[in-house]
DNA sequence: TATTTGCTAAACCAAACGGTTATACATACT
DNA sequence: AGTATGTATAACCGTTTGGTTTAGCAAATA
């Protein structure tokens, strides 16, 4: 039963937002992934459980070593929702412009 | 002095992000805002602190109301972040499309 | 002036978070 | 067989989160 975990709290959390980024370049076992951090290994493991809960890491044994692999599928929820704002962001006209200059 | 929050951890919340997509489509009062969810107004009050503190939200005080006001600007870092995966995710030669088929 | 309204602030609380250390255990090495 | 390695799990802990209720206060209304 997958805990289904939140993509958004998931990367809420700067640490784990690093080890997708070390991910994204190449799999490598937790414990390498441990050792680009200056926590515990255990700490590692939690944040490798909630990464892979939400669908960002996969992990795969091969003997006694996990392989992680990031999964970036689960990032495509976080791209379309703060990307249908963009329209308000890139627009002059935009809102927040002039509430800024009316304060200015 | 800004509490500069962490706009990731600012949208890791169901609610604030319900908060962002009302906001997206008309500034409204805080009570009005409230109005919209089932907690009490302080909770919302709440989060529109942490939204006004990463620069999600801009209040304007009219008077006794607040009219919040939704400013999409520090949603970009978030986009990019995203964003920069997606070539992974959009790439039918995938690793987690390997893995996954190897599994299957 | 008295009352209502919109909101903030304070005190409180349970649960979740993010870390730790210690322990256990399966796999690999000697 | 015994030891070392890679990782998971458990127990624990302080802090943060997300909510509550109560009280307070400034602005609008009667």
């Amino acid at each position: 039963m997958k805990a289904r975990r939140d993509v958004f709290q998931a990367i809420a959390d700067p640490t784990r937002r690093a080890i997708i980024g070390l991910l994204a370049q190449q799999t490598l076992t937790l414990n390498t992934v441990a050792e680009n951090f200056s926590m515990s290994q255990p700490a590692i493991s939690k944040h490798m459980r909630i990464l892979t809960e939400c669908g960002l890491v996969i992990i795969v044994k091969q003997g006694r070593e996990r392989h992680c692999t990031a999964s970036f599928k689960a990032l495509e929820e976080v791209a379309q929702w703060a990307e249908q704002y963009r329209r308000f962001w890139t627009d002059r006209l935009d809102t927040l412009e002039q509430l800024l200059n009316e304060e200015e």
